[in-house]
DNA sequence: GTTGACCTTAGAGTCAACTCTAAGCTTATA
DNA sequence: TATAAGCTTAGAGTTGACTCTAAGGTCAAC
């Protein structure tokens, strides 16, 4: 049985974190001290471990709470569920990356355009490219 | 002279971005009608799509409001001002990247080990590796 | 002369995921 | 026994970039 600051050690979550996570249901505690203390027990830690895990990965808090209603009933839920909540994140992922590395080309070229001394910013290439705008397609509502 | 709502077809912005950018001294307006209507002369159109460009590029708000200072008096900064501002930007997009690229490295994985059929996710290899925990590091104060 | 589209403002709301505060118990250490 | 560390709660604040609302004024067209 662990304290609260003690869960917080073991997961790398601070104690606020977890129990903010016990709000929205994603981190449970089973038992509480005569003074309303926390204490975890095995199951209440390995959750946490899981949310931890999961948040690691990348997944949204949202995404955990669909993660943790199908790991407490495996057999009401079926393998293809977990793909598709797993393969929505990573075309999310796939998607960020693309506008990234858009984001990062852009940059390097600018970098490579300008000389980056002490001169004066007069003729800067990198003022005159944001100036002429043919810099970078839309993002759009992304 | 172009109205809010010209402008905002002209930038792919819309009139309360605009607005919003204003409030911000991002986007300016140098003239009004008697019913305070907002008038957009040639350099504030040229101003709005620098700032709509360096948005698109990635840069936040905070930078180019800084980006901007330098365009309006370009005389008294550096190229090498410029260019820290933008290679800031860049490490910012390149770490983002490489967090991306290790989430989208484990889903892919994750995904692989999973059957994703109609199977019960009794024995599911993605519930069970977020249960096992050694899946990847710890973002940290990412 | 009346719709309806467009404009104005200040200010509130949204999103996600925390992060912190205040005020007050409890527990461990010296 | 006193003091410090740790725990409790409800609820407010943070961040960045919008996004929307309400209540009202203006303008072009029919």
């Amino acid at each position: 049985m662990l304290k609260i600051s003690e869960l917080a050690a073991k997961t790398g979550l601070t104690a606020h974190t977890i129990r903010f996570y016990e709000k929205h249901d994603l981190i449970r505690v089973s038992e509480r001290s005569e003074a309303g203390y926390r204490y975890y027990n095995e199951s209440d830690i390995r959750r946490a471990e899981f949310v931890k895990t999961a948040r690691n990965i990348g997944f949204s808090l949202e995404d955990i709470s669909q993660l943790l209603s199908i790991r407490v009933d495996k057999t009401s839920h079926s393998c293809q569920e977990v793909t598709d909540i797993t393969q929505h994140k990573l075309d999310e992922v796939n998607e960020k990356i693309s506008e990234l590395e858009s984001m990062q080309n852009t940059l390097q070229i600018l970098l490579k355009s300008c000389c980056g001394g002490p001169e004066k910013a007069t003729h800067c290439s990198i003022i005159e490219a944001l100036e002429a705008g043919a810099v970078v397609k839309d993002r759009g509502a992304a």
